[in-house]
DNA sequence: GAACGTTCTCTAGACGATCTAGAGGAAGGG
DNA sequence: CCCTTCCTCTAGATCGTCTAGAGAACGTTC
């Protein structure tokens, strides 16, 4: 039960994980499982993609790292958006909406506009 | 304007040509074409990427080629959904269903079912 | 205090789909 | 004859994900 990230919606991970640090800081461990329950268990982000993932999302100063102790008094790597992260997360929100909106188009599942909040 | 499929939604190019494809049987051309049109040009689908995979669908079976003479007389390679390629599209659109909103969960766009024809 | 499960981080190498950047051919119109 | 449109196809590079690990530190159990 429950998928990879990368069989379909491969290019999706940077999306998710910033959204999960929008709402709260969180270490990497934590962002998985975040994914992972707020989907009902259809997404899981397997490590070996997450870790890259934050590297990367790092590198372009779309997220930004503090060694803190996690709740179970674990050493853990809390990640958070910068600025320029919280831009990035607008600019691929609107880029899932209307690609995902696309391909629905072309399946034939109606043209009109999604029910989801503005 | 319009981007690859390869930006988010990469693994999403077989249903898309699956999908086409059980309208219509079409060549490649032409399959790039449809999937522009029905996407309001969102979807950009490139020849480099639109070959491989139907080499990669006639491989496994899903789809069938055959030769003919497209509309503008032109020698043009047709190609059509196999039995195994029905079940492969539906096996598929699930998929995408289940995924995009679960994706769309992880957002915090709506926990309600998405308002598509079953 | 040894053993063990859980939490947490991280990496090397393989894999595989897409993209870049072309080549090439054949029909039709000017 | 040249040029545009239609149409097929490929080699090589790129890049995110997956496989398959290693390793460390905390808390609990025996």
């Amino acid at each position: 039960m429950g998928e990879g990230v990368g069989g379909l919606l491969q290019g999706t991970l940077d999306l998710l994980v910033l959204r999960v640090l929008s709402i709260e800081p969180m270490h990497g461990w934590g962002i998985g499982e975040r994914i992972a329950q707020r989907s009902h268990e259809v997404l899981q982000v397997n490590q070996g993609s997450l870790y890259p993932a934050l590297q990367r999302l790092r590198r372009q100063g779309w997220i930004r790292a503090e060694w803190r102790r996690s709740e179970h008094n674990r050493r853990a790597r809390y990640y958070s958006l910068t600025p320029a992260g919280e831009r990035r997360l607008e600019a691929e929100m609107g880029a899932w909406r209307r690609s995902s909106r696309a391909v629905d188009q072309v399946l034939g599942w109606g043209e009109g506009p999604r029910e989801v909040g503005a």
